[in-house]
DNA sequence: CTCGGATAGTCTCGAAGGGACTATTCTGGA
DNA sequence: TCCAGAATAGTCCCTTCGAGACTATCCGAG
């Protein structure tokens, strides 16, 4: 009531920074670039955005700042507290949300009919491009790592599984749009006049339909049968 | 300068709308729903910002406003207008960006030594329940539209491909939680004393290489090699 | 000695999210 | 036939976020 304190709420993301400064002390600036490095991959979020999230942490009292100085340049070292170990404990047990998608070429391939063939090949062509671009940065920083010149090799037990669906992503991202292209290479040049293909449909629906019976519990998953990304002739 | 009008900027989410408007015209609320229902998986967007957009179209000349009654209760059809269907194929051959992820559930995976392997396995566990939870609605909405039952079958050549996308994203999702649990459950009570698996490092770093090198032009993509989310026993 | 890139931030504005709130119309079952 | 609840058709508010402009110091290579 009244006009009282009001620290912000933690969110998702003040919870991101906290996860860091568990690994060790960093200056905010710091806490920038590594969370552009890494944590983008999964949790995307703006620079001017990481500058305010060490501050609520303060004020909720999970995070100290030093105050520093190089030169006469001042700068803030923040550390995680013990208060902060156990509320970062208590979220990691708290159910987190299931992955959230924005794909604008593939919103524009959903309206194609409405432009030209070509259009929706060259948004497929980049997509293709964004994946190996993304392939290719990962690449750079896993050789780095299994080479042993990585940050932190104890926590790659822990951070590997959350590395392989990234690699896996990207890839399904390129895939796709091989495929799909080979798809659109075959409309007319207005794709409002394109055919449905039905085998494309009863194939997608016969992979989702297989896999919502796959039962839901647990174990190893059997390898596809059918191949992915490939359309099988007539 | 001064303070002259300023119609607030088209964003992408702007021409999602117009885009369903060069389908047909629609009221606000049929949008709304419509775009929850579809537009969602590749572009989701808050409800109350989509009662925005048709008024931003109006106001740059895209759509036309008919005000209408039912009843005593007064609604809005909108229309696109010739400008707005010139605006739309101009969007479409720009270019869109690339996917976008945000996956909570995965950074805390990222973070998992500073919890329980039970909230790690807890993690995945709701991950493959999404996956599953999302592939069920796919199903019956591509149920119906194979057996002709759908909305707009003359645009299904159009969007098989991207459904396609959403079908093989969701798949992964699951596919990586089960293999990922497999690994998770290897680990000890607690994910820092955890020993890193080079067999998976390596394995990932095999993939992305791989697929780094994989020619980025065109034409149909071989199936993988390596079986997806199985790991080869020692 | 200097110049460009890395370090270390602040500030602003508009876009987006999330939900509470209102009100009328339609539909299926007692 | 009547009524409850779902669907229709929105408005409003507050907070969070994103994107980028802006400032300033430090450090190393040439």
């Amino acid at each position: 009531m009244s006009r009282v304190d009001r620290t912000p709420a933690l969110t998702t993301t003040s919870f991101a920074i906290l996860g860091l400064l568990a690994i060790r002390p960093w200056t905010t600036y710091e806490l920038a670039v590594q969370m552009e490095r890494t944590l983008n991959r999964v949790w995307p979020r703006a620079r001017s955005r990481l500058y305010e999230e060490p501050k609520k942490l303060v004020a909720h009292g999970l995070a100290e700042a030093a105050r520093e100085t190089v030169g006469r340049r001042p700068r803030t070292v923040y550390t995680i507290t013990e208060e902060g170990r156990r509320a970062l404990a208590e979220w990691l047990r708290t159910p987190g949300a299931g992955p959230s998608l924005e794909f604008e070429q593939n919103l524009k391939l959903f309206f194609a009919d409405f432009g030209t063939r070509d259009d929706a090949l060259a948004q497929l062509e980049a997509a293709r491009e964004w994946a190996t671009a993304q392939l290719e940065v990962f690449v750079t920083a896993a050789r780095d790592y299994v080479e042993d010149r990585g940050p932190f090799p104890q926590r790659l037990a822990v951070t590997s599984p959350g590395a392989r669906f990234l690699v896996d992503f990207y890839d399904l991202v390129d895939r796709w749009a091989a495929w799909a292209s080979t798809i659109v290479q075959g409309w007319p040049e207005d794709p409002s006049q394109a055919e449905p293909t039905l085998e494309v449909d009863q194939y997608i629906l016969r992979l989702a339909e297989e896999r919502a019976r796959r039962p839901g519990g647990d174990a190893a998953v059997p390898a596809p049968d059918l191949a992915p990304h490939q359309v099988s002739g007539p």
